[in-house]
DNA sequence: GCTTGCCTTGACGCCAGCGGCAAGGTTTAG
DNA sequence: CTAAACCTTGCCGCTGGCGTCAAGGCAAGC
């Protein structure tokens, strides 16, 4: 399987699969010619870093799932590797979920105040004109 | 006021107010030397920039509120532009909220299904070694 | 006069995950 | 023979809000 073929199973542009491997997420042997040549396993090992990095992890976040199954493992966060960045994410998402729920609140707040001072400086004009 | 005292009152740095300046949200006059020169009332206008970037907004989502300060308003946030990038904003922070709500259960599944995993491959292990 | 501490503009660096272009080699079909 | 469609390395650009020099001018105390 070349670079292009690649790409378009794992649903990514050739771009990135050459920058995962500069980053030494994917491993490919070289034919001949000097193209990249990948194993079809590689294509699972892609499909998960793009999985992950949906999610919010950053490459090296990615490294040890990448490693867990290239260990043999079905699936990339069973390892305690993995495991632990797992639950670092989402002590990390938790904590986010916390501020942005403040700030929130903030802006609600915020935003009560302001129509409310509005309706006080000037009675007559509507909320929503629509 | 100096931009050094200015920088120093409002809690920031001459860079980030020279930043501002260049961005059009704070003026300042100039003294025969060349230096900035910055009204009282700009302290304000820095701290409301300053307390909206901490929530998350970009410069350009902070002009309005500037501009109604500007405009004699003892608070940015009373104006019909402020008020509707509040709307939008708060609007964001909900989307946002409700995807990181989604990638919080998925880690949590994910984390209970590999810990889970773990059990069955290999049970003599301990979860928390400590 | 010299140092110290302000101030000025200008310009590059940073982080992350690529996009996109340049300039070229390879293989295959027509 | 040539065009098309692959592939290669390399390098700049991008987004945002600044940090961090660099090189120099101005003010004030000793």
């Amino acid at each position: 399987m070349l670079i292009g073929e690649l790409a378009e199973r794992a649903g990514t542009s050739t771009r990135t699969l050459r920058y995962y491997e500069a980053h030494g997420l994917v491993h490919a042997e070289r034919s001949a010619n000097g193209y990249r040549v990948y194993d079809e396993a590689e294509l699972r090992v892609v499909r998960e870093i793009r999985a992950l990095l949906d999610v919010g992890f950053g490459l090296d976040d990615v490294r040890p799932f990448v490693a867990c199954l290239r260990a043999g493992n079905t699936s990339g966060d069973v390892c305690p590797d993995s495991v632990q960045v797992l639950r670092r994410k989402l002590a990390e998402v938790d904590a986010y979920l916390d501020r942005l729920g403040a700030v929130r609140e903030q802006l609600h707040t915020q935003l009560t105040h302001a129509i409310a001072h509005r309706e006080r400086t000037c009675p007559k004009r509507r909320q929503l004109p629509r």
